[in-house]
DNA sequence: CAGGATCCCATTCGATACTG
DNA sequence: CAGTATCGAATGGGATCCTG
């Protein structure tokens, strides 16, 4: 009998396979660019600098809390610049790097295949929700 | 006085933006391929169809439950077929089609920048986890 | 072998209120 | 204007058990 069985051993394997899925590139990429507001963050910023709250009302939809976390994750990530003016108000301009506009490629690839495609998704959707129980 | 603060006005338009960015078909997508295993199910069947168990070997760290449910995912939006075999016991292979084979040149696009940007990403995460509180 | 059903914890995200 | 803090609802995802 051997000292492990099936499922131990699958289960090591998980973790080990875990340490590697966390170290992935490109699943650390996907993390930041697949969020939920990061890639229209990046898109809003694609034509230079905007100030927090132009982001704010371009990005309706993101709560003032969410696109602050977004902005933290894609300055942390070396994709944006955040500059501090110290006035009165304070300004703040967020603005793309030169790392973050090598993304803009990529995403518009993303775009581009989405574009192209979403009507047979949306029909293969279609199909499969109306088959049969 | 207006009728409408601007606090209420931004709520209704959040509400329109969302309903607009529900419908954003590169959301769409990115809700998808962006998702934790998609990518990598998506990667496996690459050269070929693989059995549930193969996938299930190969990418050790999913949950038999999150395998299942990200092969649904793809086969609803018509990514991947799901071909059951009626043997005892039962054989089910799953296979890109057409419209997933399309989507590989993404995905190596996603994949290619990853690599190549990834330790700029990493030296920028370390600079920025390093700065003065 | 494939996968449905359940339970449950961790994280995410939105709404609200407050600070410099 | 920009940002932080906190709370609660919703969701994601894993472990386990069970079926055809």
């Amino acid at each position: 009998m051997p000292t492990r069985t099936a499922e131990q051993r699958r289960a090591e394997e998980a973790v080990v396979f875990n340490a590697f899925l966390a170290a992935c590139p490109t699943r650390q990429v996907m993390a930041t660019i697949g969020d939920k507001w990061a890639g229209l963050v990046v898109n809003a910023l694609a034509d230079g600098a905007r100030r927090h709250g132009e982001l704010r009302t371009t990005i309706a939809g993101a709560s003032q809390k969410m696109l602050t976390q977004t902005l933290r994750t894609l300055e942390r990530d070396g994709l944006v610049t955040r500059t501090v003016t110290p006035t009165v108000p304070v300004r703040v301009d967020y603005e793309l790097t030169d790392l973050g506009l090598t993304l803009l490629p990529v995403l518009r690839a993303v775009k581009n295949w989405s574009e192209a495609h979403i009507l047979e998704v949306q029909t293969a959707r279609d199909a499969y929700d109306a088959r049969p129980a």
